[in-house]
DNA sequence: CTGAAAGCGCTTACAG
DNA sequence: CTGAAAGCGCTTACAG
């Protein structure tokens, strides 16, 4: 990146009065040198602030030390838009990334683009990671395809048995059956649940069977007439709010299947009148920075996203060294703040 | 990526019956092939799934096509919280990238670490783009010594007279102009500012200043007993404006300097009994995507973050490409909403 | 318009 | 422990 002519390995070589392939080896860390020789190279490529070529190092290893971050959205989906969820991970992943010393390309792409034709052969980076929300069943033959060519990949997402490559994701099920469990002891019988509720989004449906199993526990059940779709965004919170209010059902709790759906659902509530959560409990998912900062603060499921970025990262790693990796489920928290009645 | 072999352009060659040189001509789209010769060749590229190698292509061309992106945050910041605004501005960066044909490393840094260290030789980059929010007065002798160095970047913040190196900015005096203006039609006199107001936070002190001269037009001017230093995350704000009442001074707005702190702000407002807007009006800056969903929604300013993108990667790219390069301010806009007392 | 050839800066058997 | 040499897969003057 410099206008200046670029030290190279011979340079290092000449001044210290070593081979150029010595220099490599100090470089490289190889153990196949002298104590004293090191430190001399070192002292030189320090000097004149020497750093390896990286295309040249990759070209002859065949390895770029770089990991692809493929951030992919509906393509119905406003396009600044990206859950605030998803930052957190891409922060985790950095870092985890720095600490592994690769580094990381990322890209926004929509479910409908053609993913695999740009990383896949130009040797850009070693393998990617997949995070986003879509229809699964969608994106599910691409996962497939990935796989079939020997593509390198972990994607964040519901895992499941039967599922087409390594997947880390967290216990949506467990985070579902804890909220549940939370707002039947609150006294909360008639649970809505907002979000999408079929295996088109196997996390939400995951959610929505956690809560499920919990009422059952209880000999209650959720109510079908209770749940209406919604994508992850604080639009679609909001009308799937109104259009539950419209259905004229009564409910007692909204589980909302993220936290975006439970800001746009209490702005809708609040419209309609309704008290948070003196008449209605509201719990979301995700625990964004926001929720600590909704009227009232939001309870909601906390996913560790340090542990998962590192998780991926570290996942991913293990298939580019040719070691088995499989598919992990990571633990929640339910973190009650002031919006289910209960806490602080 | 894949585990079986790669094609090579030598591969492409002897399938189409050419030589490997003319293959690399096609694919880089040399004018120098016939157009027979070139659709033969790229029929066979298609069908091998040919893609050129990005590390060969780079160590031979000393390009890299590719840029950093350093998000840098002050060390005492919460590790995990990134800015919304920043999330939109490295969406709108990723997409400029893919439309200008580079890829983009990301990396979040400490304002403490050695940036150039890392990038600067290893020709990972070509150029990059620095994004973040940290004392002013702090990093700027790193800036200098970039340019001292000849790394090419860009930064995004205050665009002043006598910086060192290339910045894009918005226009955040015309902003905060805007605000103080709209607030004195709404007949509001004593403003508040919440958010650093010293040239440590530049971006922070044109929003005040420019605030400022509008009451200066109108024969008033900012109170500095009315100003609290706040860096942008919501519980800054919350405890600025916490500070802010506990001084007893009289204030019928509030200008954050940032979305985030007006997050803050407005529930230590509502937790002190006060009404917004009828108390006291609030506006914030960035328009994040939140920013219609507090209650009420929040006046805020908008900076167009698809063309701040567009502007950082064009820019860089020309100083890539040896061309001069200029510092930009872009324009910015009110968006007016129900925290001030006006609007919808 | 096309081909033969040099060379980008490394890593790594191979030989000593 | 060290050096000489081959070669990773391209791009691009050079010659025709």
């Amino acid at each position: 990146m410099r206008r200046k002519t670029k030290a190279t390995s011979i340079d290092i070589a000449h001044r210290a009065g070593v081979s150029q392939a010595t220099v490599s080896r100090v470089l490289s860390g190889s153990p196949l040198v002298n104590a004293e020789t090191r430190k001399r190279v070192e002292a030189v490529a320090r000097e004149l602030n020497y750093k390896v070529d990286r295309h040249a190092s990759s070209l002859r290893t065949q390895r770029s030390a770089t990991l692809a971050l493929l951030l992919f959205e509906d393509p119905t989906a406003d396009e600044s838009h990206i859950n605030p969820f998803f930052h957190a991970m891409l922060g985790s992943i950095t870092r985890a990334c720095a600490r592994h010393g690769q580094d990381l390309l990322v890209s926004f792409q929509q479910l409908s683009d053609d993913w695999h034709a740009d990383y896949e052969d130009s040797m850009k980076a070693d393998g990617m990671i997949l995070l986003g929300y879509g229809d699964y069943l969608e994106y599910r033959d691409k996962l497939q395809s990935l796989v079939e060519q020997g593509t390198r990949f972990v994607r964040w997402g519901a895992v499941m048995p039967g599922q087409p490559g390594v997947s880390i994701g967290c216990d949506n099920h467990a985070g579902g059956r804890l909220v549940g469990e939370h707002l039947l002891a609150l006294g909360r019988r008639r649970i809505a649940f907002l979000g999408d509720a079929s295996s088109h989004y196997p996390e939400f449906f995951e959610r929505y069977r956690g809560c499920d199993a919990a009422l059952q526990a209880a000999g209650l059940a959720m109510d079908p007439a209770l749940q209406v779709d919604a994508e992850s965004s604080e639009e679609a919170g909001d009308a799937a709010a109104r259009t539950l209010l419209a259905r004229g059902q009564g409910f007692d709790a909204v589980f909302a299947a993220s936290d975006l759906i439970a800001v746009g659902a209490m702005r809708a509530l609040a419209e309609a009148g309704l008290q948070v959560p003196a008449d209605v409990s509201v719990v979301g998912f995700d625990d964004i920075p926001m929720a600590r900062f909704t009227r009232p603060p939001l309870t909601t499921v906390a996913q560790d996203t340090t542990r998962a970025g590192e998780l991926l990262v570290e996942t991913l790693l293990r298939q580019v060294r040719g070691e088995p990796a499989e598919s992990t489920l990571l633990p929640v928290t339910l973190v009650v703040r002031r919006s289910c009645g209960a806490g602080q």
